[in-house]
DNA sequence: ACAAAAAAATGAACAATGTTCATTTTTGAG
DNA sequence: CTCAAAAATGAACATTGTTCATTTTTTTGT
């Protein structure tokens, strides 16, 4: 019965990632523990770190299964949308419902702060990477002369102004706004980004 | 000599706070120890406890200082500016100045969340209320016909998004952009968002 | 000025948690 | 079937938040 360990590699690390993202979609972050995780994926503290190389490792790895989870319903706000501007507005309008519905999750994703040497996994980066060419192609669309360095600059602007609108949203760490009123200042937000070739011409009073 | 208790107390708890303060400014927030902050001000750990109820009660209290810090850079980034629209680039550059200057207490501001029971202590919602009050005003400005809930959730999405924009420049968390790419890319972010007015009527498509 | 009470300060002690590792149990190869 | 390798365990240690009995300092009443 050869193929037994490597089934049990697999499960074990599998039900213990698992664990971690329960703990946090329950507890938040900060209240993930080694030694609840392995109590609910059913194995001994020492295991986990078989696994893992320790706490912030298993956090990256839950910080992938969000975002995965997050490009998933990216995808299928965006989906049906042809004209894109309203691509645009159902991306930050997706963007906002996943926040709200896995709050703790979309927190985790945000707030980890590696410790001083490590830096952000490759694998987070090419998620996000996908996560940009949704917004630079329909700002393409929108705005075809932009350069490609410029694009990708106002990709990374139109996608942090309505990540930093999401958050402070999402958060509640100001008096938020009732749902009305939110939408209709989303939907400024995407339209001030989206269209600047629509601008009047700037000021020129200095 | 009656009142050398007061000054006792008043020293230690002062001495305390300025300790946790350079503590986290050195080595984040994550790095905030009790024996540290106790060690740094010349204190016993119990020290700690006698004036500060908790770590969060002392991490909220350095968010005091870096608020009053923000402000006082707000201050003098946006004093002599009588153009609403160069006051809002201002506050806009100062605000990110002072994210990237004091980065680990910036971080500390926005990345620290309390348990769950605990809300955010009024003296933090009034420090924001007047730092948006700067931005509402610009705003008014330029856009004398805002009624005034409109000018409100207006506020409060101008600031979101350009915080959400330093938060995400300053944190690296993606590629940031260069020096001028990003100057040019925070200009035109404030102006999309200062000047709805100006803007070409919303496509009537759909 | 002195003694007792009140306040300030201490640091040992406890609990929770991250992490390690010697030991035990299970699996694979010959 | 035997034994080496892998998997799994859980005791043990270090760090840290927090408490509290004890000690030191200050105030108060006489």
């Amino acid at each position: 019965m050869a193929g037994v360990q490597k089934a049990k590699r697999e499960e074990a690390s599998r039900k213990l990632l698992e664990a971690a993202v329960m703990c946090v979609e329950e507890k938040g972050i900060d209240s993930l523990h080694a030694r609840e995780i392995a109590r609910q994926a059913g194995y001994s503290v020492g295991s986990v770190y078989k696994y893992y190389d320790d706490l912030d490792a298993i956090i990256m790895q839950v910080n992938s299964v969000t975002l995965a989870r997050l490009k998933q319903a990216i995808g299928v706000a965006v989906a049906d949308k042809s004209d894109p501007l309203e691509r645009l507005n159902a991306l930050a309008f997706a963007y906002y419902g996943f926040a709200q519905a896995n709050r703790k999750l979309w927190e985790a994703l945000f707030s980890h702060r590696l410790p001083e040497g490590r830096s952000i996994p490759d694998e987070h980066r090419q998620e996000n990477v996908a996560l940009l060419a949704v917004i630079g192609a329909a700002l393409l669309e929108l705005n075809p002369a932009l350069a490609p360095e410029e694009l990708d600059a106002r990709t990374r602007t139109c996608f942090a102004a309505v990540h930093g609108f999401v958050t402070v949203s999402v958060e509640r760490r100001f008096v938020g706004l009732t749902g009305e009123a939110f939408a209709d200042e989303m939907t400024f937000l995407v339209e001030a980004l989206a269209s600047p070739q629509a601008r009047a011409p700037a000021l020129s009073s200095s």
